[in-house]
DNA sequence: TTCAAATTGTACTACCTGTATAAAAATATA
DNA sequence: TATATTTTTATACAGGTAGTACAATTTGAA
């Protein structure tokens, strides 16, 4: 039952907020969330899988908020950037998120750092997505560079800030203190011309192609949205209505968070979404999105 | 046996490099350095406790050729602020110290934590001292912020440019390219006048009171050096001379390291080191230095 | 009602940390 | 050298954890 599942991740997210993740015990989660244990290990072959399942949930949570907070603004408004950055703050704060992940990096689990390491590459490609949209293409050398030194500086800057006002932090004064230097150092190297790492490096990073470019994410990201509302709005029976979703929702997280995203199977799923019957137009255009993302992958795995 | 402890910290160090520190066992460490478990934790009260050891011993080291490093320079060269860095980062980097940093955070242990904590508050006050060092007096109310955002972007510089370049990282390089962002940030901050965080909160966060004030810790790291210098050389029965050499090790952990410095026990071991008569007029001077210093720190504890 | 799937309880293996203790070995002392 | 003291060892033990196995039970859908 999916139900039940979510409660365990629900329920074993508020011990790890509580506890921690290493000292939270199965056992625990058992106790706490009221299954056997071979019921938990029908639904998660570990507690790092378990764990990978929590992130997921927070994280297309945080995407989709990231993302509405752009919605019809815009992008290179950097006030915009700073919303989606306290946004962002506050529900790493509120998950713990920071500590989990630095937990995480002592497990043996190969798989969970690897998926950690990897979301903080996404970050940081996000970073860099907007560093173009807010200072322009002509500066793209220099973003990288300034992308990594902006996740340490913000970091740091949050965490000691923390520390030095326990009760009532200040998290958009600390923003908008840090953002004051991004801009400043962005125009200085750019004025200088001092590069230290080539931009191409993530993509070497994260082999996603076209993950890498913020337009066709932008561009899912609307047609997703509007194809959900379209089915919502006229699709009245529950259960079609969950299936179709369901079916979206598999079409956008295979194309973003798949390393390899797998062709036949998102035309498959495309099709089925097709028997909807609703909203061709944006149906079309998704289709259409699809097609030319996997024609340039291939024109990518040639060469 | 001193050197039996001293080779199951060695031994317990490179398998914590190699395999992790929570990934080695209690009994890996036991079959390694060949000893039992009764020795072992007749040694050590629990691994996180050899951790720490393992720490100390490293941190003496190179706080020491740091020190060497700065000794009859100009402490306002910038040029010797990137060389004490490189061999910081070296260091860092051969014993692996920020994965196992990384580790700790992880463990229940609150002492570990705590201990951890503290030496990035070290490392942070170091930096401070430094700036001011370099950059004078005057830009002290921006130092402290500058040195938070330096602890970050330095980090993230490092650890994207390992990740770029495996085989060949450039340290050398990304320090100066990190130094050159700091200068700018400073001059920048300083002209704007822009302050998030009182450096004052260093003393808060490390209640050292006169530690934080770099003209102590030089003076008595100068008077320790020039000591010990004069008793290797003048007294000739070794036991002696390391008998000496301890007492002034001790006196030197005891006010840098300790929160509370024993009055008491750093007066007796003085005058017990008296006893030496070796070095008179250094011997006076190291005195008078610990009587200001706690005539500072009862003053500061009545107000 | 029937049947398959999900869930439970229980027992089990294998590993871990840390404690206890008597015997053996090393070291110091007389 | 002989004796006393400390250190080390081997071993067994208690109490905890992750994960597996499996028969018995419950649940939900046809």
């Amino acid at each position: 039952m999916y139900n039940r599942k979510q409660n365990v991740i629900k329920m074993a997210h508020q011990l790890f907020i509580e506890k921690g993740f290493q000292a939270t015990s199965i056992q625990d989660i058992l106790d706490y969330s009221g299954i056997s244990k071979g019921t938990f290990y029908n639904y998660f072959s570990s507690k790092s899988e378990l764990l990978i399942a929590i992130y997921k949930t927070i994280y297309k949570k945080l995407e989709k908020d990231r993302n509405d907070l752009l919605l019809g603004q815009d992008p290179a408004n950097i006030e915009i950037f700073m919303k989606q950055l306290e946004m962002q703050m506050i529900s790493n704060r509120k998950n713990k998120l920071i500590i989990l992940y630095e937990e995480v990096m002592s497990t043996n689990d190969v798989d969970l750092k690897q998926y950690v390491q990897r979301t903080r590459l996404g970050s940081l490609r996000w970073y860099y997505g907007r560093f173009i949209d807010i200072f322009g293409e002509d500066k793209k050398p220099y973003l990288l560079d300034c992308a990594i030194m902006f996740q340490g500086l913000l970091q740091h800057n949050l965490q000691y800030n923390r520390m030095a006002n326990k009760s009532s932090e200040k998290i958009n004064q600390v923003i908008r203190y840090s953002v004051g230097r991004l801009v400043k150092m962005v125009n200085e190297v750019s004025g200088s011309g001092e590069q230290l790492h080539e931009p191409e490096l993530l993509e070497k990073w994260l082999p996603g192609c076209q993950k890498n470019d913020f337009g066709f994410k932008n561009q899912l990201l609307h047609h997703s949205v509007t194809l959900r509302k379209a089915i919502t709005k006229n699709i009245h029976d529950e259960g079609e209505q969950e299936k179709y979703i369901e079916l979206l929702e598999f079409i956008q997280d295979e194309l973003l968070h798949t390393s390899m995203p797998r062709k036949f199977l998102i035309e498959s799923t495309l099709s089925t979404l097709k028997g909807s019957a609703v909203c061709e137009k944006e149906h079309r255009q998704l289709e259409e999105l699809v097609d030319t993302y996997f024609k340039q992958t291939e024109e990518r795995e040639t060469t």
